[in-house]
DNA sequence: ATGGCCCGTAGAACGGGA
């Protein structure tokens, strides 16, 4: 069997669960990885997702922020070794959540944005990633199947912008967000989707405004990054723009790994 | 040139997103 992990920014659970709904019942993910909640845990929905045959985890907020990892409950079955945040980094900020799956270890970020590359939001990003770093070389010793996946807020170089002179040294696009990004990616890490050697113009984040999405003005900056042993095993790589044609959608698509056999 | 949208918290605009 297959085992396939999505990532997807939601922008809010509250409105988007009907969507998501939807869009579980016509793609019938294994493991299902969501950001920007935007939901205290009280009034996560857990019984509408039970009913769908997802368990679901979570760590979230009010107004900000937000992760939760859905398990399609008939397949890959409950979260095992849940951690939230991470250790390393005492955070008051949800943007954390892993767990491991049918032997998969699953690393669930919300990156922050960090606004502007002057701004006190932009230093705490550097320490925020930094200390994932950290943490993750902890990680991968004890699981060696490691998926790191979520809304990273980076682009990795300038085939993730569409308009690079635009972008260049803007949040999301400077050398230090990328240099971190690099140096995972130098440690062994695999980019899921470059992997595949898509499409130029594949993007997962369009602007709400401007007609964005329909000129393909987007970046790509939701990522499923790969341990070489797990990487071995991946067969695909997809964004799901269709999910982005909807009334009332995120402005982040879909990102979907397909793993073999588990 | 700038901002143009969406969401949550409000109970009007505003912070934040990217």
């Amino acid at each position: 069997m297959p085992l396939k992990i999505t990532t997807w920014n939601v922008n809010s659970l509250n409105v988007r669960l009907p969507h998501v709904l939807d869009w579980l019942a016509a793609h019938s993910v294994d493991v299902l990885c969501l950001q920007e909640t935007k939901l205290t845990d009280d009034r996560f929905p857990t019984q509408a997702l039970r009913d769908a045959g997802y368990a679901a985890i979570y760590s979230g907020q009010k107004t900000y922020n937000g992760v939760a990892i859905l398990s399609r409950v008939e397949t890959v079955g409950e979260a095992a070794d849940v951690v939230i945040g991470n250790p390393l980094f005492p955070d008051e900020q949800k943007r954390l959540i892993s767990a491991t799956f049918k032997g998969v270890r699953v690393v669930n970020g919300y990156f922050p944005n960090g606004q502007a590359p002057d701004s006190d939001k932009f230093v705490y990003k550097l320490a925020w990633l930094e200390a994932l770093a950290q943490w993750l070389d902890r990680e991968r010793t004890q699981y060696p199947d490691l998926a790191l996946v979520g809304d990273f807020n980076i682009t990795r170089d300038d085939l993730d912008v569409h308009d690079p002179e635009a972008w260049r040294g803007q949040i999301h696009c400077t050398d230090a967000e990328r240099g971190w990004l690099s140096s995972l990616l130098d440690g062994g890490l695999v980019d899921a989707f470059r992997s595949f050697d898509p499409p130029p113009k594949s993007y997962s984040w369009w602007d709400y405004r401007q007609g964005a999405f329909r000129r393909n003005a987007g970046l790509r900056i939701d990522l499923i990054l790969l341990t070489q042993a797990l990487a071995q095993r991946a067969r695909s790589c997809s964004i799901d723009r269709e999910a982005r044609k909807r009334e009332q959608p995120s402005d982040h698509a879909p990102v979907t790994v397909e793993i073999e056999s588990y």
